[in-house]
DNA sequence: ATGCAATTGCAAATCATTTGCAATAATAAT
DNA sequence: ATTATTATTGCAAATGATTTGCAATTGCAT
């Protein structure tokens, strides 16, 4: 299903860790994330495993996907859409701007959870977990489509 | 349904110069969401309104958000859930912070659109129509009841 | 008051995600 | 290596949120 690389091995270990086990399932969705370069969908991520291995179900992808984001080691974004999408663990803090015209995502980085917990007052004594930045609007090349 | 106030004659201005209709179910919903102090879900407008209306439909209530949103009425918060908030449209940009371990929802202002055009390359050329941040964490309360 | 397009309620449809369950397979123990 | 123990899987059916088709109703320009 999916054979190796230097990730899969630390993948392995910290599933057993957690007293998950290693299947091939898992690693393969684990890859589609890394190789699809973040932003994918559960159901994009569920048609390009289904090419590998036509067996997989999409209840598997959905509970993979729980799983890796309570192991931390995938991060779901939220596009203001009713469904989610998901990207390996990035090493440094980045949001997304997302076009509403070609859909495209932009990713920056920005120190978002630091800034806040200096500037905002409300932030003292508030425990955060997880920060999401996003902005939706119009790219470069959309924009100047549009205007007229 | 609903009577009046200051409001409801500048709403009604609104939607008619739009081309929309003042109905008395979207006087009502709009009523909700102000006197709500924001941050409601679709099904609790729905509840909520259906208790001063009991004939009003939750496809009704669904339209009318969708058409708030469209003329900026109101606005749609999103807090990692599979279904949306809203509010009326605040006066000044503000955000959210949202206990995990009591549902409770934080405001704090922070004029994240100026900060990320002066601080973000990417942004350059971007139009933003929306900016939006959330911050998931444990409140000050829940953090003491829950530490140990 | 009239006419007509916009809006409504209702039921059924759709979309995203979850769940129950029996069969299968990953790991730990032999 | 074999076996036993349980987590995990696929599948089908359930759920939750939102959307849509349509005939009946109603706002509003005339
Ligand atoms: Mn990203
Ligand atoms: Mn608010
Ligand atoms: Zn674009
Ligand atoms: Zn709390």
């Amino acid at each position: 299903m999916y054979s190796g690389s230097i990730k899969m091995n630390s993948s392995r270990r910290k599933l057993n860790d957690a007293g998950k086990r290693f299947t091939p399932q898992r690693a393969l969705v684990m890859d589609i994330i890394r190789q699809g370069r973040g932003h994918l969908d559960a159901d994009e991520i569920f048609r390009r495993a289904r090419e590998r291995e036509s067996r997989l179900s999409l209840s598997t992808v959905y509970r993979t996907l729980h799983m890796l984001k309570e192991l931390d080691m995938v991060d779901e974004l939220h596009f203001g859409e009713n469904h989610h999408h998901y990207e390996a663990k990035p090493a440094r803090e980045h949001h997304h701007l997302v076009c509403l015209g070609c859909g495209r995502v932009i990713e920056f980085s920005y120190p978002l959870s630091r800034y806040l917990k200096k500037a905002v007052p409300e932030m003292k004594g508030f425990d955060i977990n997880e920060v999401e930045i996003s902005v939706a609007g119009y790219c470069d090349r959309c924009r100047r489509a549009r205007r007229r």
